[in-house]
RNA sequence: UGCUCCGUGGUGUAACUGGCAACACGUCUGACUCUGGAUCAGAAAAGUUCAGGUUCGAGCCCUGACGGAGCAACCA
C-alpha cells in the first residue's frame, strides 16, 4: 500500500472502527501536523486484565498503522492506592502483548510541577479557587444530575487569598480534607463535572516517585488531559464512561493551549466477557478472599492469568480484532476468546498423549519385554514440526472414557469385541476385561495384529476409532489441572438482586493426579504449549518440575461426542 | 424528573457521500479423516426497537415515542 492508501483507507475494503475513520479523516484534514500520538495510560493500582489488552491494541495498534507513536504512561495521582509492584507487571503484560514504547515511558508524576503551574495561573486568571468546606457540605452543593448546584460561600475568595492557602495548602499548613481547589465552571451546568470540579486535594502520603515532596495532588481529570498536551498526544483514547468527562477535558485543554495544536478525547465500549467479572476491584477481592489462588490464576481475565493458561498474546491479539470497538456496551462471548486460542495453537502446539484417566490396557499377544519406537507426526497442520518416536509395549494405558463394557449406537472406541486404532500403532481387539471386587472396570485385555502397524501393509484396514495411549511402563505421572469459567451465570455482575460472587462455579478448577504422558514430556518448560491429542489444549504450569509434571488445560478441543451425549 | 451516549440474526460486528442487510462466533446437516480435532460443502437464523415523515428508493436523513447505558468519589 502506498502512503495515500493508508491516510485515505481506499485499498483495503476491510471495514475500520468509527475511531479509525476519525484518525482516517483527521489526517486527511492535515490535523495536528498529520502527527498521530498515542497513549496507554494505566493506573498502577492493579494488574492489566483482557480489558485493559483491548485498550492497548487500539493505543499502539492504531500509532503503528498510521506510522505514529504510543506512550506508554502510568497515571499515578493518588498515592494512597498506587504501588510500585504493579508497575513491573503492567510492563511485562504490554511487552508479552508484543507492544513496545520504547523510551516513552512517563509518570503523570512527572507533571506535578506543571501542573501545579497550571492551577496557580488559573488562580490568577480566576478560574479556581480554595474551598474550606468539607467533603459533604461541597457534595451537597453540587446538587444532583437533575437538580443544579449551589454556589460555594468560598468562590468569590480575591486571587491573592486564593494564591496563598494553595501554597500553603502544598505546604503541609492543612489538614488532609480540609480544603480542595476547585476550578471555577459553573455550578448550573447540566454536567456534573462542569460544576467547579475539584482540581486538587491534599494527601499525606508518601508517593512513589515523588516521596514527600507534594502535600496536594491533582485529580485525574486535572492530569490526564493535561499530560496529554504536555507529550502531544493528538487522540487520548478511553472507554465510554468518560464520555461525560469532555467537556472539563475540551475546557482545560482550553485554558492551556497557546497553539493550534490540542488533543482529542474518543470514548469506545470497554471489552465484558460471559462469565467473568471484570471490574478490578472485583479481581481484587476475588484475590483478597482467597476465591482464586493469585492474579496470575489461571481462572482469572488478568494477562497473567491467561498467559498462565496457556493463552498466546496473538490469540488475546486476534479476539479483540474480531470484537471491534463501538460505541454502545456489549456483552461477548467466551467461546469467542476460546475460538481463538484454538485456532492459534491448533497451527503451533506440537501433538503428545496424555491420558487424564488412565484404564490399564493388555495386549495378551504381544511380546511380554518387547518395546518399539512409533513415529508420530508432530503437527499434521506443519510438517516442518517434524515428528518424534514414542515407545509401545504390551502394556498401556488408554482414556477410560474409551472404553466402555455396554456401548451405546454410536459409540466408535473400544468395547468388547471391537477393534480400535491405536493411533501411530497397531489395531487392537478387545478381547475381555476383568473387574475389581467392586465391579469397576480395572483392565482390558486386547489382541493386536502385527500386520496393521502404521505405515504396514495392512495398515490401510478400516476401524471406526482411533485412540490415544501411553505405554505404562515408559509413561511419566502428571498433575493435571482442569479449568472451567469461574462464574456459572452468563453475566455475574449484572445481577441487581445478587452479588456476582453468589455466582462462583464450584468446579471452575478440578485437580487430577496421576495422569499419564507420554516420555517426551520429561524435558518441557515452562509455559511450553501442546495439544493432547484428541483432548484439549495444555500448557505446563509454574509449579511443574520434571519430576513432578503439572499441566493446565488451555481449553478442550471441540468434542461432538459430548455433544451428542448432552 | 435533568444531561450525554446508544439501539442491526442467539452473540459480536459490517453495510463507503441513501441502492437486493454482509462477515465471524455459536447452532444444525453432510463429506473427509490414523485426533469424534482440523479441513471442506451446506442449512437455519435479523428485514435493522416502534410509529410517522422526506424520497423512485431509508438500517442510514427528519420528528416523536419506547428501551438500554453513563453521570451526583477530596477514585481513575
Amino acid at each position: 500500500m502506498s502512503e495515500e492508501d493508508i491516510i485515505t483507507g481506499e485499498e483495503s475494503r476491510s471495514p475500520v472502527s468509527f475511531i479509525e475513520q476519525i484518525i482516517i479523516d483527521d489526517l486527511g484534514e492535515g490535523k495536528n501536523g498529520g502527527r498521530v500520538h498515542t497513549r496507554f495510560p494505566p493506573e498502577p493500582n492493579g494488574y492489566l486484565h483482557i480489558g485493559h489488552a483491548k485498550a492497548i491494541c487500539l493505543d499502539f495498534g492504531m500509532a503503528e498503522k498510521y506510522g505514529g507513536k504510543c506512550n506508554l504512561r502510568f497515571d499515578d495521582t493518588n498515592p494512597v492506592k498506587e504501588e510500585v509492584e504493579y508497575i513491573e507487571s503492567i510492563k511485562e503484560d504490554i511487552r508479552w502483548l508484543g507492544f513496545d514504547w520504547e523510551d516513552r515511558e512517563y509518570y503523570a508524576s512527572d507533571y506535578f510541577g506543571k501542573l501545579f503551574d497550571f492551577a496557580i495561573d488559573l488562580i490568577k486568571r480566576g478560574l479556581a479557587y480554595v474551598d474550606d468546606q468539607p467533603a459533604e457540605v461541597i457534595s451537597a452543593q453540587k446538587g444532583t444530575p437533575a437538580q443544579s448546584g449551589t454556589e460555594s460561600p468560598y468562590r468569590n475568595r480575591p486571587v491573592g487569598e486564593n494564591l496563598d492557602l494553595f501554597e500553603r495548602m502544598n505546604r503541609g499548613d492543612f489538614e488532609e480534607g480540609s480544603r480542595v481547589l476547585r476550578a471555577r465552571i459553573d455550578m448550573t451546568s447540566p454536567n456534573m463535572h462542569m460544576r467547579d470540579p475539584i482540581i486538587y486535594r491534599i494527601i499525606k502520603s508518601s508517593h512513589h516517585r515523588t516521596g514527600e515532596k507534594w502535600k496536594v495532588y491533582p485529580m485525574y481529570d486535572f492530569a490526564h488531559g493535561q499530560s496529554d498536551y504536555f507529550e502531544g498526544i493528538t487522540h487520548s483514547l478511553c472507554t465510554l464512561e468518560f464520555e461525560v468527562h469532555r467537556p472539563l477535558y475540551d475546557w482545560l485543554i482550553d485554558q492551556l493551549k497557546t497553539g493550534e495544536y490540542r488533543p482529542r478525547q474518543i470514548e469506545f465500549n470497554r471489552l465484558n466477557l460471559t462469565y467473568t467479572v471484570m471490574s478490578k476491584r472485583k479481581l481484587l477481592e476475588l484475590v483478597q478472599d482467597g476465591k482464586v489462588s493469585g492474579w496470575d490464576d489461571p481462572r482469572m481475565p488478568t494477562l497473567c492469568g491467561l498467559r498462565r493458561r496457556g493463552y498466546t498474546p496473538e490469540s488475546i491479539r486476534k479476539f479483540i480484532d474480531l470484537i471491534g470497538y463501538t460505541k454502545y456496551e456489549a456483552i461477548n462471548d467466551i467461546s469467542l476468546l476460546e475460538h481463538a486460542v484454538r485456532d492459534d495453537l491448533n497451527l503451533r502446539a506440537p501433538r503428545v498423549f496424555g491420558v487424564l484417566n488412565p484404564l490399564k490396557v493388555v495386549i495378551t499377544n504381544y511380546p511380554e519385554n518387547m518395546v518399539e519406537e512409533v513415529d508420530l507426526i508432530n503437527n499434521p497442520e506443519d510438517e516442518t514440526m517434524g515428528s518424534r518416536k514414542v515407545p509401545f509395549s504390551r502394556d498401556l494405558y488408554i482414556e477410560q472414557d474409551d472404553f466402555m463394557e455396554d456401548p451405546p449406537h454410536k459409540f466408535f472406541r473400544l468395547s468388547p469385541g471391537s477393534e480400535v486404532r491405536l493411533k501411530g500403532a497397531y489395531i487392537i481387539k478387545c478381547t475381555g476385561y476383568t473387574k475389581d471386587e467392586n465391579g469397576r472396570i480395572i483392565e482390558v485385555l486386547c489382541t493386536y495384529d502385527p500386520h496393521t502397524r502404521s505405515g504396514g501393509h495392512l495398515s490401510g484396514k478400516k476401524v471406526k476409532g482411533t485412540l490415544h495411549w501411553v505405554s505404562a511402563a515408559h509413561a511419566l505421572d502428571a498433575e493435571v489441572r482442569l479449568y472451567d469459567r469461574l462464574f456459572d451465570h452468563e453475566d455475574p455482575s449484572g445481577q441487581k438482586e445478587d452479588d456476582y460472587r453468589k455466582f462462583l462455579n464450584p468446579d471452575s478448577l478440578r485437580i487430577l493426579r496421576g495422569c499419564k504422558v507420554e516420555p517426551s514430556l520429561k524435558t518441557a518448560m515452562h509455559l511450553d504449549k501442546f495439544q493432547f491429542q484428541r483432548l484439549g489444549y495444555f500448557c505446563i504450569d509454574y509449579d511443574s518440575t520434571p519430576d513432578h509434571l503439572v499441566f493446565n488445560r488451555t481449553v478442550g478441543l471441540k468434542d461432538s461426542w459430548a455433544k451428542m451425549n448432552k
